[in-house]
DNA sequence: TGCGGTTTCTTACAATTTCTCACAATCGAT
DNA sequence: ATCGATTGTGAGAAATTGTAAGAAACCGCA
């Protein structure tokens, strides 16, 4: 497997979405205790920071999306994490960042400085605890991946992928039928360790199938969540990451 | 890929190598802190907990080695993270533990009651923060494996293996060049997300190509650390796990 | 210490999945 | 409407897997 790569080229806002905001999500109490420093909004395709920088911020991201990822110097390309509303950037960077993260839409994020997490941990006991909670979280996501991504065959990735997107969006009571993509096909590639052939030729099976309908290549309608759920594996309550 | 199954069968104790106790690990400092419970001896393919367990302990390893897996219906099995002598295991669980945790061979494991750790923390706010940094070289290292599983290919994943194991040697001032392995085939198939038949050609491949000596099949003699580390795509600094 | 009985490891070959490459179709923005 | 980028599809290629058989290592037991 070789690039889907990062072209630094013009690029359309494409599959921008506004999304509300999550009602609740279980960093938001964490949230609430940062000292919060600034917004700053990112562009498609711009990084919130590369492999290598000193790590300075947590980020949490308010609106857009924010892909974490790893590449090999021939371009093979590994996104760790897609980072939805809610969700935070950079937790786990103990001096460097290993990952870049990188808007894949119009995006804004909240930004926690690091150099003063140490020193309110210090001040309030809680907020170290749900640090190692919510950083927790991640490793588990991340477990949940690499299980996906080593263990399962192709239509098995990209089915869990859109359940767990499907899932997603119910728990912030939206209509969990409809997926809006916000990524693209080489971004799901690289998220799921398929090729974007391997991908679209997926899509394509599963609306043969009929378990989804694919009237835009970014609007996703699932027709059969159970025919779904079971070309996805989930014979004995598998779940996928987010 | 299927099987390589756990047998509950019989066991040998099989490559069970007395290592010396590790001089000092990143971890030390929080163990320091956490009230000892008790040690408790596992011997090999006992289970420390399984998935679904509610998480009462954090243990780290003493003596022996514990592999942290999840594994699908099918019998398709993913090691997370082989935890040696030094390493914690179960750092992370939140409720329930998501993995199960396996002792490969005898293993000594001192146990850190999870029920306290929220107490301690409150108590000194330092726990916490180091908590947070030890689970964050867990997500470091579950992204290594992530990236390593889903954009390598067989080479270069046992070859990148290998080498980590070596410099796990060295970093404790062990003879990096010789590696007792103390894994089965099945195991390192089931980290690297191979079949054991891959794994087995592949080692086969390098003694032919004259990186390693395999007299044994446990034991590894590298004899070409160069020519593994460009075999494992080191061109640029590339790590692996542990 | 030597001997079966197991288990693990190695190897060869066939089968399969996924990838690579090429090109057409579609989408979106200017 | 046109251009550039993204997406979809097909055919052949490559890598890995599955299967099966034999070799080697290990274990328990006499």
């Amino acid at each position: 497997m070789l690039a889907n790569v990062v072209a630094a080229t013009p690029l359309r806002p494409r599959a921008f979405v506004q999304q509300k905001l999550p009602r609740r999500t279980r960093e938001d109490s964490l949230a609430e205790h940062l000292v919060p420093c600034a917004m700053r909004a990112f562009e498609a395709k711009e990084h919130l920071f590369r492999e290598g920088d000193r790590a300075t911020h947590v980020y949490r991201v308010e609106v857009g999306l924010v892909c974490v990822y790893r590449m090999l110097p021939d371009g093979r390309r590994q996104i760790m994490d897609f980072a939805f509303p809610g969700d935070f950037v950079g937790l786990g960077a103990l001096q460097e960042h290993v990952a870049s993260a990188q808007a894949s839409a119009r995006t804004s994020v909240r930004c926690f400085p690091l150099a003063s997490l140490r020193e309110i941990v210090r001040h309030d006991a809680e907020i170290g605890m749900q640090l190692y909670e919510a950083v927790s979280h991640e490793l588990l996501a991340a477990r949940e991946i690499l299980f996906t991504v080593s263990q399962r065959t192709a239509t098995e990735r990209l089915a869990g992928f859109l359940l767990s997107l499907s899932r997603r969006r119910a728990r912030r009571g939206e209509n969990s039928g409809e997926i809006v993509l916000p990524m693209t096909r080489a971004d799901i590639a690289d998220f799921l360790g398929l090729t974007i052939e391997t991908v679209s030729r997926t899509f394509t099976k599963f609306r043969n199938e009929s378990l989804i309908d694919l009237e835009q290549c970014i609007l996703v309608t699932i027709t059969d969540a159970a025919g779904l759920a079971r070309a996805a594996g989930e014979g004995s309550g598998e779940r996928m990451h987010a």
